[in-house]
DNA sequence: ATAAGTTTAGACCGAACGTTACAAACTAAC
DNA sequence: GTTAGTTTGTAACGTTCGGTCTAAACTTAT
């Protein structure tokens, strides 16, 4: 939550120290260094964000789990107390200040939802759910960037009513 | 350059001074302090945008206005070899980690840009190049919106090809 | 009960952080 | 040429940074 909330440099051995009352030597002991728990967290991050992806994909219909990605999306930014965001978008911003390693977690991550609009746009395409106009690509992209829009002016510029606005047009996209 | 690229706390002193070429002294008599200076980029920035959205809002028509806004957002996005994005929606992201006279500066700079297309989008209504369908507030928010997402992605993860897609949905907006 | 292995606390490390102090080096005015 | 005022380079400040080291405190197994 803490990298989540304030980035890598910004989070410091003595917030690690305080949130995980931990002692250097337990933490060091514990999880290698400060880098490999961001490593953890940022592997942690992909893992819950590739099993929320797997569920909506359960669901019947392909649109409807595009629009409950999008419900969940404005519920969890919203509720967010601490206005953390998307650790991947948090990201993202910076992604080239990092190395290989960690650009490279990020950009599969965010490669995931991409993916996940795509194959649910060619879905419901195949099903007559979704019109043949609509790029499986294209789309993709918008639905992402205003996942990516969201998430960023989630974290206090935009109130809910102006989210909800941003979210309505995306999804206007497969209907 | 440095502020917009790096952010406050990724730039150091050492970085400050080395791209000055000033000495310490040098340094604190001429800006007083790093946040100091920092403040001075920021205003400076708000300046420079202001002057850009007036010299836009002088153009004949307010729908060439916008248009011609994200030609020139693709292109400085994609000139930019430092990918340095934009420092406001830089700074937006993590708008709350920052004080207040920092916040203000940042909230006022990003308003200013949701304004203009507000203002462009009721000029354009009012000479009939607008449709009344496009409500000012909503599309104003959906354009800044997309404004967002290019600046955010094209610092490293979307190519031109991407971006333009984002811009051009975003055009269609207000045809 | 004792030995072996693990976890803990906390002193300590060198480096980097932003900032201050101050004297030497300049510049300008008369 | 002397003086007053500014600008410069540099040493030093206290703090924080991430990380290491070690010895004491615990667990566990026999």
């Amino acid at each position: 939550n803490l990298f989540w909330r304030k980035g890598y440099s910004d989070t410091s051995m003595a917030d690690l120290l305080d949130v995980t009352a931990l002692t250097k030597g337990s933490f060091y002991n514990a999880f290698g260094s400060k880098r490999d728990l961001f490593i953890q967290a940022l592997t942690r991050y992909e893992q819950d964000t590739r099993v929320m992806l797997q569920e909506l994909s359960a669901l019947d219909s392909p649109s409807t789990a595009i629009q409950t990605f999008f419900e969940g999306l404005i519920a969890s930014t919203t509720s967010d107390t601490d206005k953390k965001g998307c650790f991947t978008v948090n990201m993202l911003l910076c992604i080239t200040s990092y190395d290989e390693e960690i650009q490279s977690i990020v950009r599969r991550t965010a490669q995931s939802v991409e993916t996940f609009f795509k194959q649910m746009i060619e879905l419901g395409r195949v099903r007559g759910e979704i019109s043949e106009d609509v790029s499986p690509e294209k789309n993709a992209k918008l639905l992402f960037s205003t996942m990516v829009s969201i998430r960023v002016l989630g974290r206090g510029t935009y109130d809910t009513k102006s989210l909800e606005i941003l979210a309505e047009r995306a999804l206007r996209l497969i209907k």
